[in-house]
DNA sequence: AGCGTGACGAGTA
DNA sequence: ATACTCGCCACGC
């Protein structure tokens, strides 16, 4: 038998891995593509991002990222409910820009996956 | 086999 | 800020 042999409700183990990832990440934290990947020490952004546009509706996909913070397309109204929801941190861009959807701050919400016990307001 | 495409990322102009 | 290039890897034609 090949080695391929694979059920139809199983998971490939990298995606099972991936979805593992984004479902740790905390209420009002992010992860990149990226970060996924190098948390996993394996594949890269693509190959993560493949596996959230396959199975990513089965976890928290609005906290998957990419690493600009731009939302994902079309989703925008979803994600941007989730992350007024959990407070997470956004860049409005106001100015000018209102037909313009804000995007995630990177430099707050971006959750490297190890919990900080640092008094952050 | 090549080639284009994508829920990517970083660098450069 | 946008636009373009290159590197990356898996998939489909």
């Amino acid at each position: 038998m090949s080695e391929e042999n694979l059920a139809a409700d199983a998971l490939p183990e990298y995606a099972e891995r991936v979805l593992d990832v984004a479902e740790r990440i905390p209420p009002g934290r992010v992860m990149t593509y990226g970060d996924v990947a190098e948390w996993l020490e394996d594949g890269g952004p693509r190959q993560v991002g493949r596996v959230m546009a396959l199975y990513g509706g089965a976890v928290p996909w609005w906290r998957v990222i990419r690493a600009d913070g731009v939302l994902l397309p079309g989703h925008e109204l979803e994600a941007l409910g989730h992350y007024r929801a959990e407070g997470t941190p956004l860049r409005e861009a106001g100015r000018a820009s209102e037909g313009h959807l804000p995007r995630v701050d990177m430099r707050r919400a971006r959750w490297d996956g190890v919990e900080r016990a640092e008094g952050h307001v």
